[in-house]
DNA sequence: TTGTACGCGTTATCAG
DNA sequence: CTGATAACGCGTACAA
C-alpha cells in the first residue's frame, strides 16, 4: 500500500506538502504542486480514508435506519436523503432492519463508536432510554415516525388530519360503515391514523364499531387476512380504510377472492402512495406522503445538528395530499354500494 | 469523549490491560478484569471503531452495490448476503446506484481508500479497466451479473438455459409466435436470455422474427410501452417472454388496456420471480432465481477472497426453477389462443 | 500477569 | 511557501 510518506519521498517534499496539495487549500507553489500531483498519479496513491477520518474526527457519513428497504415507501424517502446528502458531500449508509429492532439499537451504538457522524431513523423502535441518551450527545433525526414526549427532532406529515381527510372522503362518497385495517397500535403513527379515522366518523355522527378495526402488521398478507376477518363478521361494510397501501393491496385481493368487486361492492383506500399503488388494479386512492421531501428535510435537520447550529424547530410537519384514483369509486357514476 | 487512556487512568492500569480486557483474548487477572470492566461501564466508554480499524487495517465491512434497491429482486439477494455476513461478523453497507453508473465507480474507488474490506457488485457496469485493476488487488465478487472475458469471481444462474426452458414451456403449450421484451443488449445477462429464447425457437423449428424482440430498460413502464409497440405491429403474437418480471407486469397492463385477456388472448411469462409476481393478477409464470442463495454464495466467495484463501472456482452457477402460475395459461383447459 | 513504547496514515501547528 | 513534528485512539511486540 502506498502512503502519503511514499509520495512525499518520491516527490522530494514533506508529507505536509503532499497533504496540502491534496486538500487544495493552503498555498503551494505551482511547480511543487504539479510535481506532487504527477507522482501521486504515478504511484496510484489513494489517501487512506480511515486515517483521514481518525485525524479529522469526522466521517462525513450518515446512516439511515430503514425498517424494510424492499418497501418502496422507504426507498423513496431514502432517495430524497441521498440526493440532499450528495450536495453537502455526505455519504449515506443504509441499514435495513428486516423487522428486527435490535438492529436499530446496534446502529445507535455505532454512532458512539464514531463510525458515522449522524443517524436518520425511519423506525424509532429503540428503547426510549437508549434513544434519548444517544440523541442528547449525537446528531439524530427521526423521520416519518415520531414518539410521544421525546425530545428528538423529527419530520412527518400530520397523520391524524390525513387519516381524517381520507376517511371523510369516503364519507362524502356516502359510506357509513367504514372499516379500518391498521398496524400495531404500539406505534404512535398508527394510533394517529386510527384517531383520525375515529374523529372523522364522530364528526359526521357515524356509529363507531371497534370490531371493524383490525390489526395486522404491514404486509400484503396481513391486509389479506384482516380483510377476510372483516368479511367473516358479516357486517354491512362498504368501505375500508387501510393504514398503509401495502395492506390495502392485500385487502383488495381478499375482496376479489371473495367475489366482491372493488370499488363497486366495497371501496378501499390506503395510505402512503407507494409506487405500486398507481399500477394496481384497481388503482389505489390514498394519502400521498411527500416522501422525497421528508427525506430532504430530515437530512437538512441532521446537517444543522451535525454542524452544531441551533435547530429552529424540533418538529417539521410537511403537507400530504389526497390522491383520488379508482379504488374509492369516486369515478363511478353510481350510488354507494348498498349494505348487504 | 472518553478514550482508552481515560479508562486506564481511572482503573489504575495501563492502556494495554484495558485493551486486553476489551478483546478478551490475552490472560488478565480476574480481579483487574472486573475493575476495568466496571470503570468502562462507569465512564460509558465505547471504543473508537475508527482507531481500531486503522490499527488493525480491517473494517469488517463489505459494501454491496445495488442497481436499484426498490426492486425487491435485489433486496432479496441482499437479504441472503446480510444473513451470511452476520454469521461471520461482517457489516454490510448498501450503495444504491439509482441507475447512475458513476456511483458504482465511486465505490470501486472507496475500497482503495480502505473504508471497506470487500465489494459485492450486483451491477458490473464499471469500466472494464477500472474493474479489473481493482479486482486484481482487492476482494470483489460480482453476483447475478457477469462479464465476458473478465477474471472476476461471480455467482449466477445459467441464464441461457433458463430462458430456453421458459420459452420451451410456452412452446409446449402450443405457442408458435412468441415475442420477447428485454432490456439493453449491452448487458450480457440480457444477451444470454435473448440467446436462450432464440435457441428454443430454433430447436423447435419455429420462425424467428427479430421484430418481435423489443428492447426497453427494465421498468414497468418499459414493459408497458414495448408491449404496445408489439400490439401495433399487428402480428399474430400469442405469447410474450419478458426478460424480467417487472417488464412482464408492464406488458400485462398494456395487454389489458388494449382489451386482451391474459392468458386467454395472450400468455405472458417473466423472469426472476420477484415478490409481486405471485400477487399480480394474473399471477406470473416465471423463472425463479435462488435469490437468497445467490446472496449467500457471493458473500462466501468474497469471504474466501478477504481471507486470502485460494478460490476453488471462479464462477458459481446456481439452479433456477420454472414457476408455473396463471399468466402462461397452463391451467386453462383450452387450446392455445388462436392467432389473430 | 502487566506496563512501556511504538506505529497505523493522516492533518494541523508552528517555525522557518 | 515549506518542513518537522505532534497528535488522533488503539493494538501489540517486547520487556519486566
Amino acid at each position: 500500500m502506498v502512503t502519503i510518506t511514499d509520495v512525499a519521498k518520491a516527490a522530494g517534499v514533506s508529507t505536509a506538502t503532499v497533504s496540502r496539495v491534496l486538500r487544495n487549500k493552503d498555498a503551494v507553489k505551482p511547480a511543487t504542486r504539479d510535481a506532487v500531483l504527477s507522482t501521486i498519479k504515478e504511484l496510484n496513491y489513494k489517501p487512506n480514508a480511515l486515517a483521514q477520518q481518525m485525524r479529522t474526527q469526522e466521517t462525513r457519513t450518515v446512516i439511515v435506519i430503514v425498517p424494510d428497504i424492499s418497501n418502496t415507501f422507504f426507498s423513496d424517502i431514502l432517495f430524497g436523503i441521498e440526493e440532499c446528502a450528495q450536495k453537502y458531500e455526505y455519504q449515506i449508509l443504509i441499514a435495513d432492519m428486516h423487522g428486527q429492532p435490535r438492529i436499530e439499537s446496534y446502529y445507535f451504538q455505532a454512532i458512539q463508536q464514531r463510525t458515522v457522524d449522524g443517524i436518520i431513523s425511519l423506525s424509532a423502535n429503540v428503547a426510549k432510554n437508549l434513544m434519548e441518551q444517544v440523541a442528547e450527545e449525537y446528531p439524530i433525526v427521526v423521520a416519518n415516525q415520531y414518539l410521544e414526549n421525546y425530545h428528538i427532532p423529527n419530520v412527518t406529515i400530520d397523520n391524524i388530519r390525513a387519516a381524517e381527510a381520507i376517511t371523510e372522503h369516503l364519507i362524502r362518497l356516502g359510506h357509513t360503515h367504514i372499516a379500518h385495517i391498521t398496524s400495531q397500535p404500539t406505534t404512535l403513527l398508527y394510533r394517529d391514523r386510527f384517531n383520525g379515522y375515529i374523529s372523522a366518523l364522530a364528526k359526521h355522527n357515524l356509529p363507531i364499531d371497534l370490531e371493524l378495526v383490525r390489526y395486522g402488521y404491514s404486509s400484503i398478507n396481513d391486509g389479506y387476512e384482516q380483510m377476510n376477518v372483516l368479511l367473516s363478521l358479516n357486517k354491512p361494510v362498504t368501505a375500508v380504510f387501510a393504514a398503509g397501501d401495502v395492506m390495502a393491496v392485500g385487502a383488495i385481493k381478499a375482496l376479489k377472492a371473495a367475489g366482491r368487486r372493488v370499488p363497486e361492492d366495497c371501496a378501499v383506500v390506503g395510505f402512503d402512495d407507494i409506487e405500486i399503488s398507481k399500477f394496481w388494479e384497481p388503482s389505489l386512492t390514498t394519502v400521498r406522503q411527500p416522501k422525497k421531501q421528508i427525506g430532504e428535510a430530515s437530512f437538512r435537520k441532521l446537517l444543522t445538528l451535525m454542524q452544531k447550529k441551533p435547530l429552529t424547530q424540533m418538529q417539521e410537519i410537511l403537507d400530504y395530499e389526497i390522491v383520488i384514483r379508482e379504488s374509492c369509486g369516486y369515478h363511478l357514476n353510481r350510488q354507494v354500494p348498498r349494505r348487504q
